[in-house]
DNA sequence: TTCGAAAATGTAATCGATTACACTAAAGTA
DNA sequence: TACTTTAGTGTAATCGATTACATTTTCGAA
């Protein structure tokens, strides 16, 4: 045994008299044992209770089997949950899934990124920071040739995998559903601009409304961030205008709850004065005495397709040369702040 | 350059003719170098990107830098957030947190320590499964020299530290509250009693009602899972007692929630006829429209403790002699569904 | 029986660091 | 001056596996 304790091949052999580099072959299944030699050593192997010791395995491979995740935080529920498929898909494959947090902050995501490379990990997932403009740290990812797989947010760089929602559609298809509740001066309560996710749920809003010939009124447009006080002063915002709204469609569920408090604190009546719809499925929505209709992402579905993507990749022969850009169908969950008509649930289309 | 292209100790040495052995005491700050050669590996380090490989350090030292974390899942909020913790506290101090999941399932449990033991974790936190009776596999972590510390759910396991809530107190403070709104006949959803968490939570709401001198009705108290539905039928049950009940404490704010909502469609008023108090202070709580009182875990500090507590076990000179209990204090967060009165949010105290 | 191919096994380098021990050179001491 | 001490550096083993290459054994064909 060695110092610490472990058995290694090394005690195999010795027990055997023969060499580590047949037992290796042994326990690796090479055609280059004989029958009885292989049986011998696996027998030997069970009775000693010898582990591979996955260290010395990396070293000479240069292949850990961890990967990393890298997200904002990890106990909000989007993340979690993503974190979660990850887990489920690849951890029967031999993976270990690290962790870490930005905090929204790309100084902790360089710092992030580049601790997680020196561990030899086998890939990252990532959701960049909000704050994340300059993508340096990223592309260093691909300069160490290890496969980064971008989840919900990302950024545009050749070669690089990515899982998201169709935010697009998804902000269509909850500005559509109002529509057809009859709404007609329909605000939004945008997230950050400047990710993607925000600005494809923005656009979507505007493409219904011009699909729908509804006038597209800028003073109804008010970027907000995901925090229930930011979506009440929007509402007090809306209700200074000089003609009243009937619907609000929020990029972000916390907004839109602040929101209904507000609303309800006007005592305006939901859905039948104002519908209001929001985005991310947070589990608060449907727990509601009033549950808040929203869009699904189908975080652990993300999860899973991200990793099987990740898998694919890397048993590519041709590694590199295809990127591939999933893009999943969002779900939108008709709830009652929204559903004057008892309209049931709707589910996007997936694009590959 | 090696193989992989990463600079290595013997690229330094070659290029300033020393030994690797020179290089490597330079790099660790040893005493047993000239300040001369010092600088000079150092600046061409620098000028080579050097970055010490960390799987070769392992192998030799034994100490990966990696900590396991095993919950039952890791999307459900009160894991996530501890977890968050765990991460915020190692991180600075250069370990990389794995996390894995059980989904409640021993053999599951079983699997994802040995694979940690497998990869030479230096540590593991954990939070044990429902089903968990048999505990070889968690003593097997100890025979492997490996710090064990348990968070929330937890096995008597002599040298094993934890760190939990003092779910006792969070009963007795839970309990106690609503008899000071005055309620009289208090019913208790407890949860599964072989886990040691809401065996305590109801020893606290015995205590208080004996502590007020109020008779303990068996025909109250009812074992339910964490799930809306199961609160809900608890609520039917309570409803086909000969004498109503005025209170409902509830150690899931699951089934809390699942109560509320019965008791809502039998148009029952809350607080006014029935108060209603939950464990675990689940987001939905607080943004419901009538938001649920509930015990806090705090487990963002929880994990941050846990990490703590880590970190002083491998740091104490005479190991495996001290195990560490703390018991964080709860924190009774009074909203509308139990507040007659307008009180005030309670903290508990601190064991150690 | 003898030779050669194929099968089985062994030797030693390798992955990238640390470190016990050996050695040299410089400085201090008598 | 001669001898001891100490600072600085080098050699080589080690952590535990894999594997290219070398060598030995086995077995069939001539």
């Amino acid at each position: 045994m060695s110092q610490k304790g472990n058995v290694t091949i090394y005690d195999i052999s010795k027990q055997l008299k023969i060499s580590t580099a047949t037992v290796s072959r042994a326990l690796n299944n090479s055609d280059r044992v004989s029958q009885k030699t292989r049986d011998l050593v696996l027998k030997t192997a069970k009775e000693l209770n010898y582990q591979q010791n996955s260290l010395a395995l990396a070293l000479k491979s240069g292949k850990t089997n961890n990967i990393g995740v890298v997200v904002p935080y990890i106990n909000h529920s989007f993340f979690a949950s993503v974190i979660r498929g990850i887990e489920e898909e690849l951890t029967p494959v031999g993976y270990h899934v690290i962790i870490c947090q930005t905090h929204e902050n790309v100084e902790n995501e360089a710092k992030q990124i580049q601790t997680l490379l020196n561990t030899h990990i086998d890939g990252i997932f990532m959701s960049v920071s909000k704050t994340t403009q300059d993508i340096d740290h990223i592309t260093n990812i691909l300069n160490n040739n290890v496969p980064l797989i971008f989840f919900d947010r990302k950024k545009e760089i050749t070669g690089v995998s990515s899982v998201t929602i169709d935010d697009f559609q998804g902000g269509f298809m909850a500005t559509e559903h109002l529509i057809k509740q009859g709404c007609k001066r329909i605000a939004h309560l945008s997230g950050d601009l400047n990710l993607d996710i925000y600005l494809k749920r923005y656009e979507g809003y505007l493409d219904a409304l011009k699909a729908y010939n509804i006038p597209i009124d800028r003073d109804l447009i008010i970027e907000v961030n995901s925090k229930l006080e930011s979506g009440a002063v929007a509402v007090q915002q809306l209700y200074n205008l000089p003609k009243k709204i009937d619907a609000i469609f929020s990029s972000s569920d916390y907004a839109a709850l602040g929101a209904i408090q507000e609303l309800r604190a006007r005592e305006v009546k939901i859905p039948d004065e104002v519908c209001v719809v929001g985005f991310s499925n947070e589990p608060f929505t449907q727990y509601m005495e009033m549950p808040i209709t929203s869009v699904n992402q189908t975080p652990v579905l993300m999860g899973k397709i991200a990793a099987q993507v990740f898998l694919e990749q890397i048993n590519e022969k041709k590694r590199m040369t295809v990127e591939k850009k999933v893009v999943l169908a969002p779900e939108l969950c008709i709830r009652n702040s929204s559903n004057k008509s008892k309209i049931e649930t709707k589910k996007g289309k997936v694009r590959i």
